[in-house]
DNA sequence: AGTTCTAATCTTGCATACAATTACTATATG
DNA sequence: CATATAGTAATTGTATGCAAGATTAGAACT
């Protein structure tokens, strides 16, 4: 497959695992000499990356990991929770035998990393869980577009699953998800996966606030010093 | 600003305009030639509108305009059902003075458009009716995401508004919708906003089937054919 | 010292050139 | 006559070069 496919990957992946961190800037030259290329399919994959959302292109100013603000980062949140609590809706209106056992599958592995306070394998599986009702709704556009946003949080998610007992709690929440989305209770489905998702996104709000100054205050950075 | 965004916008305008039908190519040397700008940016304006899903970019084998099966063109719709009612939902939640009047505007212009039976302009007014409500979500997050697919179904809401009566019926339901909102009933705001959405769907969806086999039959599939 | 203007440097945007792959056409063959 | 195949044309993918805007450093000035 052509180069700038395979870079897009790579750099997105980068900026994922945290090698970039919002607000770094990704310079073509070096990326390019980094990948062993020219900067042409370098620019190609940045450019993408940007109409996805994963990051930010200033015309003749270089491209960044995007940097949202606090308020933008609890609007993200938001919407993945109101698409979250669609794909739950769904879920409970059309669960098939397959998805139920997926689910059911990636919930055994998250109460296993759990159990061991492991929070990357929790992390990981958490994911899975979260893709198995994705594909659960049976719409694969929905779909797609859940697993978007889910990846473009994946960065605020992990540190927000490392505060205490989250781990015990989302598992206990997912218990109550799969159980209401079996029971085929739209309602119930819906909003169970909306408060679980939206937790998150207000206890990342106040863990960012609560660090405003800390390391990389200025990754916060909008142009006046601290927010909010 | 700089060449390739604006040659984006370009492209993107001549498919939403229908210059370009679904399945039609989009060939680089003829994108360059008409725009008289080299390959280079056309590329760029591509492969990003590629990454938006508003084309269909196959690595070595050129552009062209999205074709989504019935199936998918369902979801598609499904999912705007399921993003409009969220608006609403928050809009309901969150209705300020300013954009309830942004809303009462919109909706007037809609009658006008209906009752002199300028589906053209209803069209128009529709889209600001529609865009008003995601705006009233005070969630910018989540009315870019609905602007985004708006924009990606425009091409088939047009052709759906000229059915016969659709129009005055759109705009009763358009009535529905605004009252729930600003009684603040979010339920009644989200189910009236999902059907009004959904009922497009299906009404497109009738349509594609109802005349597969007549002009460009084809475009829902290979490339036999020889469109305009 | 702080500020502002200017010049040097760095980076991005676009064009051109070439390489690699796909699509097409014509010819040969069963 | 249809199919397979080889050669050719057309199109996409990547590299390189150059021009123009942006950033930085330095000097002059208040």
């Amino acid at each position: 497959m052509s180069q700038a496919f395979r870079l897009k990957q790579s750099i997105e992946d980068a900026v994922i695992a945290g090698e970039f961190l919002p607000g770094d800037r990704l310079d073509e030259a070096s990326l390019a000499e980094r990948f062993g290329v020219s900067r042409t399919p370098i620019r190609e994959a940045l450019l993408q990356l940007g109409a996805e959302g994963f990051i930010d292109v200033r015309p003749r100013r270089g491209a960044i990991v995007s940097v949202p603000s606090p308020t933008r980062l609890f609007e993200m949140f938001e919407t993945m929770a109101e698409i979250e609590s669609a794909c739950g809706r769904l879920a409970a209106r059309r669960l098939t035998p397959d998805n139920d056992a997926a689910m059911e599958a990636a919930h055994r592995a998250c109460e296993i990393a759990a159990r061991e306070g492991d929070s990357e394998q929790y992390y990981a599986d958490n994911r899975n869980f979260h893709e198995a009702i994705y594909r659960a709704s049976r719409n694969s556009f929905l779909a797609d577009q859940a697993f978007a946003l889910h990846k473009r949080l994946s960065a605020y998610r992990r540190i927000q699953l490392r505060a205490r007992n989250r781990l015990l709690q989302s598992l206990q929440e997912h218990a109550g998800i799969l159980e209401a989305i079996r029971a085929g209770d739209e309602q119930l489905a819906a909003t169970r996966l909306h408060d679980h998702v939206l937790v998150q996104g207000e206890r990342f709000s106040d863990m960012v606030l609560g660090l405003a100054g800390d390391r990389r205050s200025d990754a916060a950075g909008s142009r006046s010093g601290t927010p909010k």
